[in-house]
DNA sequence: GTAGTTGCAAACTTTTTGCTACCCA
DNA sequence: TGGGTAGCAAAAAGTTTGCAACTAC
Protein backbone atom coordinates (compact mmCIF):
# COMPACT_ATOMS: atom_id res chain seq x y z
CA UNK A 1 0.00 0.00 0.00
CA UNK A 2 2.74 2.14 -0.18
CA UNK A 3 2.66 5.38 -2.34
CA UNK A 4 5.17 7.25 -4.32
CA UNK A 5 3.20 10.47 -2.70
CA UNK A 6 5.50 10.29 0.00
CA UNK A 7 8.21 11.28 -1.86
CA UNK A 8 9.82 13.89 0.49
CA UNK A 9 9.65 11.65 3.24
CA UNK A 10 12.56 11.07 5.56
CA UNK A 11 13.66 7.79 5.63
CA UNK A 12 12.41 5.68 9.09
CA UNK A 13 14.36 3.88 11.14
CA UNK A 14 13.39 0.55 13.48
CA UNK A 15 14.96 1.97 17.06
CA UNK A 16 14.39 0.19 20.22
CA UNK A 17 11.67 2.60 21.57
CA UNK A 18 9.89 2.50 18.42
CA UNK A 19 10.27 -1.36 18.57
CA UNK A 20 9.07 -1.58 22.03
CA UNK A 21 5.88 0.68 21.71
CA UNK A 22 4.42 -0.89 18.50
CA UNK A 23 4.95 -4.02 20.66
CA UNK A 24 3.02 -2.73 24.02
CA UNK A 25 0.37 -1.53 21.34
CA UNK A 26 -0.12 -5.09 19.24
CA UNK A 27 -0.24 -7.51 22.66
CA UNK A 28 -3.43 -5.19 24.24
CA UNK A 29 -7.05 -4.83 23.24
CA UNK A 30 -7.01 -2.19 25.70
CA UNK A 31 -6.77 0.69 23.67
CA UNK A 32 -3.96 2.58 26.25
CA UNK A 33 -3.27 6.33 26.95
CA UNK A 34 -0.15 7.51 25.71
CA UNK A 35 0.72 7.45 29.36
CA UNK A 36 -0.05 3.99 30.12
CA UNK A 37 2.49 2.85 26.70
CA UNK A 38 5.19 5.36 28.55
CA UNK A 39 4.42 3.10 32.16
CA UNK A 40 5.07 0.20 30.32
CA UNK A 41 7.77 1.36 27.98
CA UNK A 42 9.71 2.07 30.93
CA UNK A 43 9.38 -1.40 32.18
CA UNK A 44 11.48 -2.62 29.64
CA UNK A 45 13.53 0.28 28.71
CA UNK A 46 13.90 2.42 31.84
CA UNK A 47 15.36 5.68 30.08
CA UNK A 48 12.46 6.33 27.70
CA UNK A 49 11.13 9.69 27.87
CA UNK A 50 7.38 10.51 27.47
CA UNK A 51 8.11 12.71 24.53
CA UNK A 52 9.64 9.97 22.58
CA UNK A 53 6.52 7.99 22.99
CA UNK A 54 4.70 10.58 21.69
CA UNK A 55 6.74 11.37 18.56
CA UNK A 56 6.64 7.58 17.70
CA UNK A 57 3.23 7.53 18.35
CA UNK A 58 2.71 9.96 15.92
CA UNK A 59 5.12 8.39 13.59
CA UNK A 60 3.57 4.96 13.72
CA UNK A 61 0.12 6.78 13.03
CA UNK A 62 1.35 8.64 10.23
CA UNK A 63 2.78 5.19 8.56
CA UNK A 64 -0.18 3.56 9.39
CA UNK A 65 1.06 1.07 11.56
CA UNK A 66 -1.67 2.51 14.79
CA UNK A 67 -5.09 4.14 14.76
CA UNK A 68 -5.60 7.35 17.19
CA UNK A 69 -8.76 7.27 19.25
CA UNK A 70 -10.46 10.37 20.75
CA UNK A 71 -13.37 9.57 22.67
CA UNK A 72 -15.24 12.99 24.35
CA UNK A 73 -11.60 13.24 26.29
CA UNK A 74 -8.78 15.72 26.80
CA UNK A 75 -6.30 12.99 25.86
CA UNK A 76 -5.92 10.36 23.18
CA UNK A 77 -6.18 6.56 22.73
CA UNK A 78 -4.25 4.37 20.72
CA UNK A 79 -5.44 0.96 19.07
CA UNK A 80 -2.47 -1.16 17.76
CA UNK A 81 -4.88 -2.38 14.79
CA UNK A 82 -4.68 -0.10 12.02
CA UNK A 83 -7.56 -1.87 10.23
CA UNK A 84 -10.90 0.16 10.36
CA UNK A 85 -13.09 -1.31 13.23
CA UNK A 86 -15.48 0.30 15.34
CA UNK A 87 -15.40 0.81 19.17
CA UNK A 88 -17.55 1.02 22.07
CA UNK A 89 -17.31 3.40 24.57
CA UNK A 90 -18.94 2.86 28.52
CA UNK A 91 -19.96 6.04 29.40
CA UNK A 92 -19.70 4.77 33.11
CA UNK A 93 -16.03 3.43 33.33
CA UNK A 94 -14.94 4.97 30.01
CA UNK A 95 -13.36 1.66 29.00
CA UNK A 96 -13.44 1.82 25.37
CA UNK A 97 -13.86 -1.66 24.01
CA UNK A 98 -13.39 -3.22 20.10
CA UNK A 99 -16.81 -4.04 18.76
CA UNK A 100 -16.84 -7.45 16.73
CA UNK A 101 -19.32 -6.64 13.31
CA UNK A 102 -17.90 -6.14 9.89
CA UNK A 103 -16.94 -2.39 9.00
CA UNK A 104 -19.90 -1.28 6.34
CA UNK A 105 -18.72 0.52 3.19
CA UNK A 106 -21.93 1.22 2.10
CA UNK A 107 -21.84 4.22 4.87
CA UNK A 108 -19.47 5.68 3.15
CA UNK A 109 -20.77 5.41 -0.40
CA UNK A 110 -24.25 7.42 1.02
CA UNK A 111 -22.22 9.88 2.66
CA UNK A 112 -20.21 10.46 -0.66
CA UNK A 113 -23.99 10.45 -2.31
CA UNK A 114 -25.19 13.11 -0.59
CA UNK A 115 -22.46 15.32 -1.46
CA UNK A 116 -20.24 15.12 1.87
CA UNK A 117 -16.80 14.47 -0.40
CA UNK A 118 -14.77 12.19 -0.81
CA UNK A 119 -14.69 9.81 1.68
CA UNK A 120 -11.05 8.42 2.67
CA UNK A 121 -13.06 5.76 5.84
CA UNK A 122 -15.00 6.76 8.40
CA UNK A 123 -15.29 6.09 12.44
CA UNK A 124 -18.17 4.74 14.01
CA UNK A 125 -18.27 4.65 18.09
CA UNK A 126 -20.88 3.46 20.29
CA UNK A 127 -21.60 5.40 23.80
CA UNK A 128 -23.56 3.50 26.30
CA UNK A 129 -23.05 0.78 29.57
CA UNK A 130 -20.79 -2.13 29.17
CA UNK A 131 -21.69 -5.18 30.53
CA UNK A 132 -19.85 -5.09 33.90
CA UNK A 133 -20.77 -1.12 34.75
CA UNK A 134 -24.67 -2.56 33.51
CA UNK A 135 -25.02 -5.06 36.20
CA UNK A 136 -23.51 -2.72 38.80
CA UNK A 137 -26.01 -0.05 37.88
CA UNK A 138 -28.91 -2.63 38.48
CA UNK A 139 -28.03 -3.20 42.18
CA UNK B 1 -36.76 12.76 28.17
CA UNK B 2 -36.19 14.38 31.66
CA UNK B 3 -35.51 11.75 34.41
CA UNK B 4 -35.90 12.13 38.09
CA UNK B 5 -32.14 11.09 38.16
CA UNK B 6 -31.43 14.71 38.49
CA UNK B 7 -32.25 15.48 42.26
CA UNK B 8 -29.46 16.56 43.29
CA UNK B 9 -28.86 19.04 40.48
CA UNK B 10 -28.64 22.84 41.55
CA UNK B 11 -31.12 25.03 39.73
CA UNK B 12 -29.80 26.78 36.90
CA UNK B 13 -29.50 30.38 35.79
CA UNK B 14 -30.21 31.93 32.66
CA UNK B 15 -27.64 34.54 32.33
CA UNK B 16 -26.91 36.82 29.36
CA UNK B 17 -23.39 34.70 29.01
CA UNK B 18 -24.78 31.27 28.98
CA UNK B 19 -27.90 33.21 26.43
CA UNK B 20 -25.22 34.33 24.38
CA UNK B 21 -23.15 31.59 23.88
CA UNK B 22 -25.95 29.54 23.03
CA UNK B 23 -27.10 32.02 20.47
CA UNK B 24 -23.86 31.64 18.57
CA UNK B 25 -23.79 27.79 18.49
CA UNK B 26 -27.22 27.69 16.98
CA UNK B 27 -26.57 30.66 14.83
CA UNK B 28 -23.60 28.75 12.98
CA UNK B 29 -22.92 25.55 10.83
CA UNK B 30 -19.34 25.68 11.31
CA UNK B 31 -19.14 23.28 15.08
CA UNK B 32 -16.84 26.23 16.10
CA UNK B 33 -14.15 25.63 19.02
CA UNK B 34 -14.06 26.86 22.43
CA UNK B 35 -11.40 29.82 21.64
CA UNK B 36 -14.21 30.99 18.81
CA UNK B 37 -17.19 31.07 20.39
CA UNK B 38 -15.15 32.67 23.46
CA UNK B 39 -14.07 35.24 20.52
CA UNK B 40 -17.75 35.83 19.00
CA UNK B 41 -19.35 36.29 22.63
CA UNK B 42 -16.86 39.26 23.00
CA UNK B 43 -18.19 41.24 20.61
CA UNK B 44 -21.22 41.14 22.29
CA UNK B 45 -19.98 40.79 26.06
CA UNK B 46 -16.61 42.50 25.82
CA UNK B 47 -15.80 40.88 29.34
CA UNK B 48 -16.85 37.39 29.23
CA UNK B 49 -13.95 35.18 30.10
CA UNK B 50 -12.87 31.90 28.67
CA UNK B 51 -13.44 30.36 32.10
CA UNK B 52 -16.90 30.71 31.51
CA UNK B 53 -17.12 29.85 27.94
CA UNK B 54 -15.75 26.44 29.06
CA UNK B 55 -18.24 26.56 32.14
CA UNK B 56 -21.22 27.17 30.10
CA UNK B 57 -20.28 24.87 27.28
CA UNK B 58 -20.22 22.31 29.79
CA UNK B 59 -23.40 23.25 31.36
CA UNK B 60 -25.53 23.38 27.62
CA UNK B 61 -23.67 20.17 27.13
CA UNK B 62 -24.85 18.29 30.71
CA UNK B 63 -28.35 19.70 29.94
CA UNK B 64 -28.15 17.95 26.49
CA UNK B 65 -28.77 21.17 24.59
CA UNK B 66 -25.05 20.88 23.05
CA UNK B 67 -22.85 18.58 21.50
CA UNK B 68 -19.26 18.49 21.99
CA UNK B 69 -17.09 17.10 19.23
CA UNK B 70 -13.86 16.34 19.14
CA UNK B 71 -12.21 14.85 16.06
CA UNK B 72 -8.69 14.26 16.16
CA UNK B 73 -7.55 17.13 17.40
CA UNK B 74 -6.17 17.81 21.26
CA UNK B 75 -9.20 20.34 21.40
CA UNK B 76 -12.73 20.05 20.88
CA UNK B 77 -16.05 21.61 19.11
CA UNK B 78 -19.46 22.51 19.64
CA UNK B 79 -22.56 21.88 18.07
CA UNK B 80 -25.50 23.77 18.19
CA UNK B 81 -27.85 20.69 17.18
CA UNK B 82 -28.13 18.14 19.84
CA UNK B 83 -30.04 15.65 18.21
CA UNK B 84 -27.88 13.28 16.51
CA UNK B 85 -26.34 13.34 12.80
CA UNK B 86 -23.49 12.64 10.94
CA UNK B 87 -20.05 14.39 10.29
CA UNK B 88 -17.79 14.98 7.51
CA UNK B 89 -14.05 16.29 8.20
CA UNK B 90 -11.68 17.37 5.91
CA UNK B 91 -8.18 15.85 6.06
CA UNK B 92 -6.75 19.07 4.45
CA UNK B 93 -8.87 21.95 5.70
CA UNK B 94 -9.92 20.98 8.87
CA UNK B 95 -13.66 21.66 8.16
CA UNK B 96 -16.11 19.84 9.97
CA UNK B 97 -19.76 19.90 8.28
CA UNK B 98 -23.05 17.64 8.81
CA UNK B 99 -23.75 15.25 6.31
CA UNK B 100 -27.35 15.12 5.22
CA UNK B 101 -27.95 11.48 5.84
CA UNK B 102 -30.64 10.16 8.14
CA UNK B 103 -29.35 8.50 11.67
CA UNK B 104 -29.48 4.84 11.17
CA UNK B 105 -30.71 3.05 14.45
CA UNK B 106 -30.10 -0.08 13.20
CA UNK B 107 -26.21 0.22 13.78
CA UNK B 108 -26.99 0.38 18.01
CA UNK B 109 -28.95 -2.74 17.25
CA UNK B 110 -26.00 -4.54 15.51
CA UNK B 111 -24.22 -3.89 18.35
CA UNK B 112 -26.03 -4.94 20.78
CA UNK B 113 -26.44 -7.55 19.04
CA UNK B 114 -23.00 -8.42 19.20
CA UNK B 115 -22.52 -7.81 23.30
CA UNK B 116 -20.87 -4.99 23.15
CA UNK B 117 -23.22 -3.78 25.50
CA UNK B 118 -26.32 -1.43 26.37
CA UNK B 119 -26.12 1.15 23.56
CA UNK B 120 -27.23 4.82 24.27
CA UNK B 121 -25.93 6.43 21.19
CA UNK B 122 -23.35 6.59 18.56
CA UNK B 123 -21.21 8.77 16.44
CA UNK B 124 -20.38 8.18 12.79
CA UNK B 125 -17.64 10.24 11.21
CA UNK B 126 -16.44 10.48 7.55
CA UNK B 127 -13.10 11.48 6.75
CA UNK B 128 -12.05 12.66 3.72
CA UNK B 129 -11.25 15.64 1.34
CA UNK B 130 -14.52 18.32 1.19
CA UNK B 131 -15.50 19.37 -2.12
CA UNK B 132 -13.02 22.54 -1.78
CA UNK B 133 -10.05 20.69 -1.24
CA UNK B 134 -10.75 18.25 -3.71
CA UNK B 135 -10.51 20.93 -6.50
CA UNK B 136 -7.88 21.87 -5.13
CA UNK B 137 -5.38 19.16 -5.04
CA UNK B 138 -6.85 18.40 -8.79
CA UNK B 139 -4.44 21.59 -9.59
C1' DG C 1 -31.92 37.39 50.18
C1' DT C 2 -29.22 33.77 48.46
C1' DA C 3 -27.35 30.34 45.87
C1' DG C 4 -25.72 29.94 41.31
C1' DT C 5 -22.59 32.45 38.18
C1' DT C 6 -18.98 35.64 36.76
C1' DG C 7 -14.19 37.54 35.83
C1' DC C 8 -9.64 36.95 36.80
C1' DA C 9 -5.66 34.49 37.21
C1' DA C 10 -3.23 30.72 38.52
C1' DA C 11 -2.93 25.82 38.01
C1' DC C 12 -3.37 21.55 35.59
C1' DT C 13 -3.13 18.07 31.91
C1' DT C 14 -1.81 16.49 27.71
C1' DT C 15 1.09 17.11 23.93
C1' DT C 16 4.81 19.44 21.40
C1' DT C 17 9.39 21.17 20.65
C1' DG C 18 14.49 22.85 20.86
C1' DC C 19 18.77 21.12 21.64
C1' DT C 20 22.76 18.10 21.99
C1' DA C 21 24.24 13.50 22.08
C1' DC C 22 23.48 9.15 20.17
C1' DC C 23 22.95 5.16 17.15
C1' DC C 24 20.56 2.74 13.14
C1' DA C 25 21.01 1.87 8.24
C1' DT D 1 29.46 8.11 8.61
C1' DG D 2 25.34 10.92 8.31
C1' DG D 3 21.00 12.04 9.44
C1' DG D 4 17.01 10.43 11.77
C1' DT D 5 16.06 9.72 16.72
C1' DA D 6 16.62 9.78 21.82
C1' DG D 7 16.55 12.04 26.36
C1' DC D 8 15.76 16.02 28.90
C1' DA D 9 13.37 19.86 30.10
C1' DA D 10 11.04 23.86 29.01
C1' DA D 11 7.00 25.52 26.63
C1' DA D 12 2.71 25.35 24.28
C1' DA D 13 -2.12 24.53 23.96
C1' DG D 14 -6.45 23.58 25.79
C1' DT D 15 -9.14 23.26 29.78
C1' DT D 16 -10.20 23.50 34.71
C1' DT D 17 -10.55 25.70 39.18
C1' DG D 18 -10.35 28.77 43.62
C1' DC D 19 -12.03 32.91 45.14
C1' DA D 20 -14.37 37.24 46.00
C1' DA D 21 -17.81 40.01 43.75
C1' DC D 22 -22.02 39.94 41.41
C1' DT D 23 -26.79 38.87 39.83
C1' DA D 24 -30.86 36.14 38.37
C1' DC D 25 -34.79 34.38 40.40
Amino acid sequence: MERESHLKRAARRMTKQKKTILEILRSTTSHPTADWIYAEARKVLPDISLGTVYRNLHVLKEDGEIMELNYGSTYSRYDGNPQNHYHFVCVNCGAVRDVDMPVLPELEKRAEEVGAGEVFYHRLEFYGLCPHCRKEKRM
